[in-house]
RNA sequence: GCGGCGGUCGUCCAGCCUGGUCUAGGACGCCGGCCUCCCAAGCCGGAGAUCCCGGGUUCAAAUCCCGGCCGCCGCACCA
């Protein structure tokens, strides 16, 4: 076992001992896929979510706002979506021993043939064709079916209103953009942000917490008019980015190009300048984790990697012990793809109009029906004759005229009542269906890559180095000798103080100062302060760096103001 | 799901091969007490284990056999 599986070996331990998370259902012997956050791990993650709140809504509180939708979701969402679909794995089943087998995953193997993206029927008639029988018993092997990733369930207690859990939030944005988007007065770009729950049944999930079957999702669906010539403010984000194009990785090589976002876009790498700039974002936001811009690279995925709604894809891998590199976000050009399917699947217009900055003056061709010749043809037949014709388009018009006359509704027309005239409209603006870049992370994953990045040991204790912001408790409080009152008294007016203050603080006189120093070290603490006799002569006490165990001297009375000033 | 490895106090590990003396042992941690004016000190005491689950073999199973569950690694999928 070599230095860096152990170190995850150790964070795992650490975990559990100290309430960070753990398998869930443990005394029913667990459960693959589900993990339980414990106290500790419950407020990490809330502050990572918070900090994730603050790079991905409030700094861009301007274009970006949060909702909250739910897990459950009815059929019809995710056949729109198309994960019914796609979200899907071939399977098969052994109808003797009854064991499930990844359909295009067996073949390949017994056959050495490729057959990657074949529909289930097509698997099984090559099942039939090659006689291949299940590997374990040699039984016959029933048809192919997909197996969906989908969890499903019913609302209320008919069994025919089937539902799905969500896999992703996103569904939530699209069917509910018409709301927020009127809510937000028309404006584009809009970011809709989401912070929640989603399931999905991986047939086999492995990696501990970094391959769940539940987990928390944060993600940005970004809408935006694909015309827009403005640009993002990449100056607010200046980072350099460290992208693997597709095109590298399927000619097998894996040079890094090094790129700010702006130059990712202008020379094509990146299909979309929201993309990107929200790539950029992220960037920082891994930064703040704890990640140096080395441990951060952008993978773009190929195209048979590609989710079904997606144009162009870029995975945020980050490098950790164990795994080595390891997604913590996607990032989508999802294009007006789910949208366009919701307008088509539940008949409600999700165009946007938008008023053109100047209105343009356009030249079109507009048919002119001559009236009192119509009159003279159909007396008082005319209106339904008029309104058939009204329904004609300026082609049909000129079909009609080159061939001299037409039937409508049985009424035989005439050419010679028609006109093609060149008209000047005003054009105010455009009907369109807004495009979308999504930001996606996984919140749990990134509690893992926070622990792995500020795991320490250092003279054969733990220390973990967690950004101060991220710190589940923030300040530890010692009476160094627990035995003297006074000590104590002051140490709890200090703790009660910090609790009022907002603060998260544990207070401990148990043991050595030693060993309290070591128990908030392991857990993270960034400061500790400790009450001593000098305290009760002039007010002050020490303040304990975890990082570096240095000490400082600050009156009493600040400790607060200090610690949340240094958060 | 397939293949490999594994599962014993909170944690790590010993015991398993060669079944009985294991009412399962140690270390660390935890709790209580003593001591201690700043980095896991020391002393005393204590709590804590369905030996992963189910079946089988046996007079007797933590130990041998079979099945399952869970975990880790590889394949695949993905945040």
């Amino acid at each position: 076992m070599d230095v860096s599986s152990d170190k995850y070996e150790k964070i795992v331990d650490l975990a559990a001992r100290r309430g960070f998370f753990w398998p869930s259902y443990e005394i029913y012997g667990g459960l693959a896929g589900f993990y339980d956050l414990g106290p500790l791990g419950s407020l990490l993650k809330e502050n990572i979510r918070k900090l994730w709140l603050d790079y991905f809504v409030f700094r861009h509180q301007d274009m970006v706002v949060l909702i909250e939708t739910p897990v459950i979701a009815p059929e019809i969402v995710f056949k729109a979506s198309g994960h019914v679909e796609s979200f899907t794995d071939p399977i098969v089943t052994c109808s003797k021993c009854g064991k499930i087998y990844r359909a295009d995953h067996l073949l390949e193997d017994i056959l050495g043939i490729k057959v990657e993206g074949l529909r289930p029927e097509e698997l099984t008639s090559i099942i039939r064709e090659k006689g291949v029988k299940c590997p374990s018993c040699g039984g016959e092997l029933e048809d192919v079916r997909t197996f969906n990733l989908l969890f499903q369930t019913n609302v209320g207690p008919y069994k025919h209103d089937v539902a799905y859990l969500r896999p992703e939030a996103a569904q939530g944005m699209f069917t509910s953009f018409k709301r927020v988007f009127n809510a937000m007065r028309y404006s584009l770009p809009l970011g809709i942000a989401q912070v929640g729950r989603v399931a999905r049944n991986e047939i086999s999930p492995r990696q501990g917490m970094v391959r769940l079957r539940e987990f928390t999702i944060m993600e940005v669906e970004f809408f935006f008019d694909p015309e827009d010539a403005e640009e993002p403010d990449f100056s607010r984000f200046p980072e350099k980015l460290r992208i693997l194009t597709a095109d590298a990785r399927s000619k097998g090589l894996d040079e890094v190009v090094v790129v700010r976002p702006e130059e990712a876009v202008a020379e094509g790498i990146v299909l979309n300048k929201w993309l990107a700039y929200w790539m950029s974002v992220a960037q920082a936001f891994a930064k703040e984790l704890g990640l140096r811009e080395d441990e951060i690279l952008f993978e773009e995925k190929l195209p048979e990697e590609r989710a079904h709604y997606s144009k162009q894809t870029f995975d945020q891998l980050v490098s950790i012990s164990r795994w080595g590199w390891v997604e913590i976000s996607g990032h989508a050009y999802r294009t007006d793809y789910d949208l366009s399917r919701h307008m088509q699947f539940s008949g409600e217009d999700m165009t946007v109009y938008r008023e053109l900055k100047k209105p343009k003056e356009v030249t079109k061709k507009s048919v002119v029906i001559d009236q009192e010749l119509l009159k003279e043809y159909f007396g008082s037949d005319t209106p339904r004759v008029l309104q058939a014709l009204r329904r004609l388009s300026v082609e049909e018009v000129e079909k009609i005229l080159s061939e001299g006359e037409v039937i409508v509704d049985g009424f035989k027309v005439p050419a010679r009542v028609f006109r093609i005239e060149e008209v000047k409209e005003v054009v105010r603006g455009r009907r369109f269906i807004p495009h979308v870049v999504e930001p996606s992370f996984g919140a749990e994953r990134l509690l893992l890559v926070v622990l792995d990045k500020a795991y320490y040991e250092e003279g054969g204790r733990v220390v973990l180095k967690l950004p101060p912001k991220l710190a589940p408790y923030k300040l530890a409080v010692f009476p160094l000798i627990p035995k003297e009152e006074s000590l104590r008294t002051l140490a709890r007016r200090i703790y009660h103080d910090a609790v009022k203050a907002g603060l998260t603080v544990i207070y401990d006189e148990d043991g050595s100062i030693g060993r309290r120093y070591a128990r908030v070290d392991e857990i993270g603490v960034p400061f500790a302060v400790t009450v001593d006799y000098q305290s009760l002569e002039d007010n002050t006490v020490t303040v304990r760096f975890r990082d570096s165990r240095e000490q400082i001297r600050i009156k009493s009375d600040e400790v607060i103001k200090w610690v949340l000033n240094n958060l």
